[in-house]
DNA sequence: TGCTGCCATCTTCCATACAAGAATGTTGAC
DNA sequence: GTCAACATTCTTGTATGGAAGATGGCAGCA
């Protein structure tokens, strides 16, 4: 099974440091590489990678917007604990947001988005069974497709900010992950955009997206120690 | 008619100053009072409140990820003019995060939070008539009420920072602010969530929220040199 | 042994200085 | 008069220094 990453973890100096940082350790806390509970500090973290802490400074400010880290002034800065009302929370936003997405596709079935979201299909079965990293990347695009197709690509960067909420549950869980069942989800949404059936794929999408709900509860009972209440 | 604000647009020192600042600085964009299609700096806001770059660098990046203004490396600032695309995007997103929360309250009624509610209207009414600026204040403290009483509380953060776009729009014609027709529509969701009628319920704040769609084409034609296309 | 008060250290927040690119105005040549 | 090249100025991005508060350890005392 190949659980390796392939991080774009360097940063570019000719790009703009501190949004390339927040992605970064956007990507490192939901991996779990920056471990759940653990402390960080501007001057640590701007010293490991050779810039001041000005740009480390702002990837904070943003990572504690989408409730990764807690900001405590004067004090210090830490890695949040998974909060599963939290998870519940960016959940549930995230289903409505989706949910009127896909209604928008099925109300104006297009044969060539279906086309391009088959192919992504064939993609996400190749992944399924030994490449979980792989396929949560295929996964990734394509829901931010079905976005882009109903013309909601600026919806999309809301559920970006969302999804890491729910992706910090997942990565925890990479050896069971249930790959296939979602695909055969993906499929089903597919197939009901393209004979235009409105609440059929909207109810396909929001059963999708429950799937983390019977997840959660057992990731938490596996991983008590990565879990925390709100703080 | 009472036009005035009631701004707390002055800095308290005790308290952080960065996001104060862009509290401040995005209520003068909604206001109109920082013109759109206007340049502005760093070093100029920070003279005119007597504080430094960086704080007022942190509003700015918060402005821009709002879609307020539009940060141009090394050129300058600007305040974005009213992209009516971008308005009808976080409309989109808006309607479908605010029907979710009010199906959960119709699903299981409550009349603690109808009578809240209920109160909430009596006031609307009175400020209705002639004061559209204290109106949009009672506005939105019902949209945040219905996403409290859902539980949903960390729902309206995001709906906070769509509603920024919507209300640029509002702000240019305040004088004919639909205001009694809005209070009828939120006196009608308040019935339906009652009853417990779910469905009617959605139907409500999916019309409710789509008033905007039949005031911006009017607006804009009144008021062209405040809109822009996407930058 | 246990508790209290002080001090060194560490943290974020704010202020200031420096760097580099872009825009603008001026000056010179043709 | 027109155009081009240069220098000045203005902008944001980054680095660094200082301030205030919170924490934790240690010494001193009962």
């Amino acid at each position: 099974m190949n659980l390796s990453v392939d991080p774009a973890w360097e940063l570019d100096h000719q790009e703009p440091i501190g949004p390339q940082l927040h992605r970064i350790l956007r990507e490192r806390i939901v991996r779990n590489d920056l471990a759940s509970g653990s402390k960080i500090s501007e001057p640590e973290i701007a010293k490991s990678y050779s810039i001041s802490r000005q740009p480390v400074r702002e990837a904070f400010i943003k990572l504690s917007e989408e409730g990764l880290i807690s900001i405590r002034p004067k004090r210090s800065t830490i890695v949040r604990k998974i909060d599963p009302v939290a998870v519940l929370d960016a959940r549930f936003v995230r289903e409505a947001i989706e949910a009127d997405i896909v209604k928008l596709l099925a109300e104006k079935s297009d044969p060539v988005v279906v086309k391009e979201l088959r192919a992504q299909i064939i993609e996400q079965r190749l992944a399924a069974d030994d490449n979980p990293n792989r396929f949560i990347q295929l996964d990734e695009r394509f829901h931010r497709t079905l976005a882009e197709a109903a013309d909601k690509a600026s919806a999309w960067k809301f559920v970006e900010g969302l999804k890491s909420q729910m992706d910090r549950v997942r990565f925890l869980s990479l050896s069971q992950f249930p790959a296939l069942k979602l695909v055969e989800q993906h499929s089903g949404i597919i197939d009901s955009i393209e004979v235009g059936d409105v609440s059929r794929t909207e109810a396909l999408i929001r059963s999708h997206l429950k799937e983390i709900l019977t997840e959660l509860p057992e990731i938490q009972a596996a991983n008590p120690e990565f879990f925390g209440q709100t703080q």
